[in-house]
DNA sequence: TATGACATGTAATCTGTTACATGATTAG
DNA sequence: CTAATCATGTAACAGATTACATGTCATA
């Protein structure tokens, strides 16, 4: 019961990935490279992932391909983003952080906080980083209440296993802090 | 052209979740309710994702669920592991670490660490530990080397992305010599 | 002329998400 | 009797993986 108006284009993480890249112009061929070569190594840099998933971002009107000819090879497809696509970016990268977020790894987090400064500004990268120590905060109570009930069940790998957990996310606190007060020295715009 | 000697169970993330925590029976609700309450959130609790993924590890001959009735709720199916399965399951355990394993998230290296005491016994687990500091060396001279790379290249926010995903495999590698000393004192057994 | 890097795409298949459907038992 | 909890499942759909197909250009 989906009403034409509220219909929102729901847009998975590689979807960002792809997004945020494009605030330089290029081809799927250059992000390929760019997944398989640089950290961005956590998205496949298979076509049969890549080319769809620009396909989508075209139909929805998020980015635009023109095709480039004359440097000789292989007809290229530029992609751009459209000022909805820059939108969309934006809204994502704006949004607070859900204690969900923190559950599953910190990698979309990542790719969020790092897109941040060159799309909304340095403002917005400390906005984000309060929001994180804010969700933080309960995530790490919860979880050390959870370290004292498992340590006596679980075998000590499970237990050393959760630790790591634990203390991925209290790295994550202090990094947190640290980044904070790079940024509070100076702010600057991002996109016009 | 796979020839049916050759025809390999390929289990995807969920399934060896499933298979490690059926070391203790469980049915598929007790499982869900194991994903949606403790520390292994990283998976879904639906129902959608779970009854599925348990019919193909029982098509797969390594599990076998068995009606249970008589303590008066609905009927509930009770899936224990087969001994295929624990195969499985140890063979999955004593694959040595590969570098691509580091690069998409710790998570799964912590499942395999997790179970590796319960299934083949403390002497597995210092052996998946030495594997991972060995496959940390490299990465983690990649990591820096990429860094230095970076740094005049992107915007702070992005450095800082980057160095956090560094610091994370910095504290994997403190992780596991601190976990290493932990089981060099004793050894003892895993499953018969 | 054959290989390899550049460059884009499709098809089959698998897995997961979301939403729905069903049914038994217990507590209020 | 009604709601909540226990419990298992299915169907439609979206997205990723793998493998394949195609084609250009440079160079050995």
């Amino acid at each position: 019961m989906t009403s034409l108006s509220t219909m929102q284009t729901k847009i998975p993480s590689l979807g960002y990935a792809l997004l945020g890249l494009l605030l330089k112009p290029a081809s799927g061929y250059d992000l390929r490279k760019i997944f398989s070569s640089t950290s961005m190594r956590t998205y496949s840099d298979s076509p049969g992932a890549i080319y769809p998933a620009l396909a989508r971002l075209e139909k929805q009107g998020l980015i635009r391909g023109t095709i480039e000819k004359g440097s000789g090879l292989r007809r290229r497809r530029i992609f751009r983003l459209t000022p909805r696509g820059i939108a969309e970016l934006k809204k994502w990268i704006a949004a607070p952080i859900t204690l969900g977020e923190l559950t599953r790894g910190h990698e979309l987090f990542m790719l969020r906080f790092a897109f941040s400064e060159p799309v909304l500004g340095a403002a917005a990268s400390l906005a984000l980083l309060q929001s994180l120590q804010a969700a933080l905060k309960p995530y790490l109570l919860a979880l050390r209440k959870e370290l004292e009930i498992l340590k006596p069940v679980v075998a000590s790998s499970g237990r050393l296993a959760f630790e790591y957990g634990l203390r991925a996310s209290e790295l994550l606190e202090r990094w947190a802090q640290q980044a904070i007060s790079t940024y509070s020295k100076h702010s600057n715009g991002g996109l016009p």
